[in-house]
DNA sequence: ATCAGTTGTTTTATTAGCAAAACATTAGTT
DNA sequence: AACTAATGTTTTGCTAATAAAACAACTGAT
């Protein structure tokens, strides 16, 4: 059976790719440089003036950006609830993804950044509390990552990508 | 620092998520049926026979999909090696949600259908290793999944999103 | 043979997100 | 005042991915 009605989520989603770094932008300009213009914006992303001015626009109509009487840039209080649950969601998987499964820094943060806006509130929350315990000085979280760690330097080898990951679980197929 | 050239690497992903699902499809409709057609795609994937059509089309132009004489869609060789490396991101993603940190089946199918074809290789492949060890009978992975479930149970608090992350951790910021 | 249903394609239109270019406004300098 | 630079907006065009509708071709039943 087709999960027909999951892969369609994708697009439902209300934060984008583009959207969830025009809001970050701001946040991180404001705590940089104190203010957020529409050029500050398009020149950390990277992207035109005219680029920007459309999408902020657009925010400024969602009610995420609200507009200083002299064009200066400030996120509202929805904005700033975005870029928060972002922001954390990004910390905890560029923290997993490099401290944990020992990812180099780049390719952490590039994931990450992939990711974030597209798992879910509970998702980040729970992994928040995984790596938290994880990386932890409890005695149990300490002896499974000592373990983990000798066990990727044995190179233990399978060919990526493994054909049945279920089966490789010893799992019934689903 | 903003890392622009980090960001935009999301879009220079080879694979779209409309295309790995389009993939998938003729994988899944091959596997339950025998053979997959552009009608058999669109059903599938609940679009017009339209867009598969045309979606269809150019990926027979990148060499993912090979047209039998007779309309019959079939992978190629990069197109079934593209499909074993989504599917194999998607289990693991998935069983790591749902068994590790206990979201809901559906919650883990929607996830991890997000991220599936936006995850490296070398992230699917160190995820992998972590969780077939995580869920492994290892004392220490057991003992460590005990002690994180009961954690999980107590309700420990943090209202979410959390502000700093890294200072959870205590960590310098980044 | 005709009529209905299925299939595949093409054309037209929409949306999000970008670039490029033209334009208007403002600020700072000389 | 005039010239220059920076800023913000608008218009036009592009690509990916969709829908909708028109069309052609094949299949099957009676």
């Amino acid at each position: 059976m087709m999960a027909s009605d999951v892969w369609k989520e994708y697009e439902s989603n209300e934060i984008s790719h583009s959207v969830a770094h025009h809001l970050t932008a701001i946040h991180e300009l404001m705590g940089d440089q104190g203010y957020a213009r529409v050029s500050d914006v398009a020149r950390a992303l990277e992207i035109t003036r005219g680029s920007a001015s459309l999408t902020l626009k657009a925010l400024k109509a969602r009610g995420l950006v609200v507009e200083d009487h002299n064009k200066f840039l400030k996120l509202s209080d929805d904005g700033r609830r975005i870029v928060d649950s972002i922001l954390a969601k990004r910390a905890v998987v560029r923290k997993f993804l490099n401290e944990v499964l020992k990812l180099d820094e780049h390719q952490a943060e590039v994931d990450a950044c992939k990711v974030e806006h597209l798992l879910s509130a509970q998702t980040g929350e729970q992994l928040l509390h995984f790596v938290h315990f994880l990386l932890s000085d409890a005695p149990a979280a300490q002896q499974f990552l000592a373990e983990f760690w000798a066990k990727l330097d044995q190179n233990e080898e399978w060919q990526w990508p493994v054909q049945d990951v279920d089966q490789l679980f010893n799992m019934e197929s689903q």
